[in-house]
DNA sequence: CGACGATATTTTGCATTCAAAAATGACCCG
DNA sequence: CGGGTCATTTTTGAATGCAAAATATCGTCG
């Protein structure tokens, strides 16, 4: 039960693990939306006190995961629909930019790790693979921009969108169309042409924006 | 002066306002870049034990502001005049978003909000009073948006574009040049020309983001 | 005189502790 | 039987304490 078995995130600080595991663990839907942060149990979980801890959730709670209410605890963050539509614009304009520096400034080196990411894409068709190698693919893409600045906004917000897959991992429509758009994304940037690739991006993140619209429509929060 | 006006940052916790204050001291240039974070010092001036303020410097360190070495303590982040162009490139992109979103859905009160920081600049041509002023004027517009993570995205990058401030807000044609520059955006805002006030506002940034780097080339940093 | 190494001091990171606030529940009164 | 008040328990937020690591100090030797 009590796992001490170290995640695959092995970053440099431990304070950096403590926050990846606590982002794990809202990204992976273990706790409701607006459910309260049960401290003393992730306490017990990760094998530390609540020092490290309440750091890790202060810098969640900077990055929006967290709720902070005065004397009152923490909660997960609720999803706001309105917000998802910010979110999904905002990254929409990222995504375009992603698209304009990716085109130019992709070494062989980022394009051959895009084309990994991609063909590995194409293998795995199951909705919940299918999530993490699109990260994969998406991030490439932005690391491809060379700006590291780009790379850090361009991650938070994704780690955002994460959140939200649960509702849309599971349609396997989407996930199909999904592909299709990353293969005309793939001839774009083959091609390596700037506006094109910017706008497919930018459609394609559309389109999932909608989808998870959608499908949070659907499910009625 | 720094006129901490009630925004709607201003949140209750008090968690939220050390991390202000700490951020303040940061932003004030009172640590130099590189230096060693004085936890006893800082916790003396602000009447708190070292547990709150270390979650402080967690988030601050997500941020940027800080480098956190393991077991070495924390320092201040050295400006990398890399990343400073990084942190231009990639705030134009979310200026040219600004401006296509502020011109279509600008309130009459984000009008007006808009007018009154661009006035108030105008009476106060003092470097060190105009570089706060302008956060105001280009804050208002970004609220303009309406979209909420945008607003949170750009102020992310702009506290990081303040830091470097001491070194051009010294520069008293840089701040008339970009007056010029902010009357033409007015120009651009007033007739809700969507493209022109992106565009408008990208070029500002540009300019500045040159100014910048031509003030570090020039301090030899 | 300078470099190296052992020891003392400080600093860091985390666990523990403690006071205050909120949630819970028991009790009383209408 | 329902509503409200007060005591109890739990939870929160922050100060303190403590072991380990790093830094500084000093003595010794080449």
């Amino acid at each position: 039960m009590a796992a001490p078995a170290p995640e695959e995130t092995e970053t440099g600080t431990l304070h950096e693990q403590i926050v990846a595991k606590l982002r794990a663990v809202l990204l992976n839907g273990e706790l409701a939306d607006g459910a309260r942060i049960p401290e003393a149990q992730l306490c017990l979980r990760f094998g530390i006190s609540r020092t490290p801890l309440r750091e890790a959730l202060k810098v969640l709670a900077a990055e929006g995961f967290i709720e902070l209410r005065p004397n009152r605890g923490s909660i997960v963050a609720p999803i706001d629909p309105v917000e998802v539509g910010h979110l999904f614009e905002m990254k929409g304009s990222v995504e375009h930019m992603i698209g304009r520096l990716a085109a130019v400034r992709a070494t062989d080196v980022d394009a051959a790790r895009i084309e990994r990411a991609h063909a590995e894409l194409g293998g795995h068709p199951d909705p919940a693979v299918y999530t993490a190698l699109n990260q994969d693919f998406h991030r490439a893409l932005a690391v491809a921009t060379h700006n590291p600045v780009l790379v850090q906004t361009y991650d938070n917000l994704q780690k955002r969108v994460l959140r939200l897959r649960f509702v849309v991992n599971e349609n396997p429509t989407r996930v199909a169309q999904s592909f299709g758009e990353h293969e005309g994304i793939m001839v774009a940037f083959r091609a390596r042409a700037r506006l094109d690739l910017a706008e497919r991006l930018e459609e394609h993140n559309r389109l999932t924006g909608e989808a998870v619209r959608r499908a949070l429509k659907g499910e009625g929060a």
